[in-house]
DNA sequence: ATATGTGCAAAGGGTTTGCAGATAT
DNA sequence: ATATCTGCAAACCCTTTGCACATAT
């Protein structure tokens, strides 16, 4: 799923976010997909540039965020980072230590009896634990 | 909710605790409903008996997760913790900085549903971000 | 030209740990 | 009697902040 420069440049300038080597780094790895702590992108973006600083990893992320490219959770003590999708079931095995998405259970109807309730939804988070196979 | 004293000593007898005033103290505020974080926890402790710790409210919570009187999540930088009970949705309403309780939405079928996909389902977390009326 | 991003070091906030004294059983 | 709990201080993450320099526009 390997991404080409012209696809991530323009993704960022859509959000008006300055093109820098660093970020199109970081949000390659992270448009690959997956789940990823702040230590694991570093470790992967460093392949790539061993200069990057982990606070340009951090304020890369919470960019992406902001405008909307990614979306973050909490879990085990660290926040986490995915492309931002439909809503989806985050499975975190404890034998494994691995997350496990699960896209094929709907979720948007979630989203709809709150709605009914009064409460105008952001974002869904379903984080499971539990031993997977 | 008010509980008598004798009902809070025999839950932590049947979990083989030893039945401390400061265990009492947090089991009876956690009992009574509500998400509290730690430092909450602390401030309403203090007012039954000042002298308790910051060290003893961790212990004591964690203590009462890993015994399943509690169940805890992560939101907001921090861990939240209330009684442990069915499957329910929490809001965090970024409005008014709360945290909102669903639990007539039924949630159960996500388990049944990942038993179904080879997933031992131990705890689930819906955490919605939103604005609530 | 200038607004924005990067990288460093320091600070901040939440949580855990080690340990001596206290307490429940 | 002894295993466990409490409270204090220190240590330990993870994350944010302040700032000077660098870079994209």
């Amino acid at each position: 799923m390997e991404r080409n420069n012209d696809e991530i440049v323009n993704l960022l300038r859509s959000k008006k976010l300055k093109v820098t080597p660093q970020r199109i780094i970081i949000t390659r790895l992270l448009l690959s997909g997956g789940h990823y702590t702040i230590d694991q992108v570093l470790n992967e973006v460093k392949k790539v540039d061993p200069s990057i600083s982990i606070s340009t990893v951090y304020n890369t992320l919470n960019t992406l965020v902001k405008v909307g490219i990614l979306r973050s959770f909490e879990a085990e003590g660290k926040t986490w980072y995915e492309i931002r999708r439909e809503f989806h079931i985050n499975v975190i095995c404890e034998n494994s230590r691995h997350i496990m998405d699960i896209a094929d259970i709907d979720l948007s109807w979630i989203e709809e009896e709150l709605r009914k309730k009064g409460v105008k939804v952001k974002d869904i988070n379903v984080i499971v634990h539990g031993d997977c196979p």
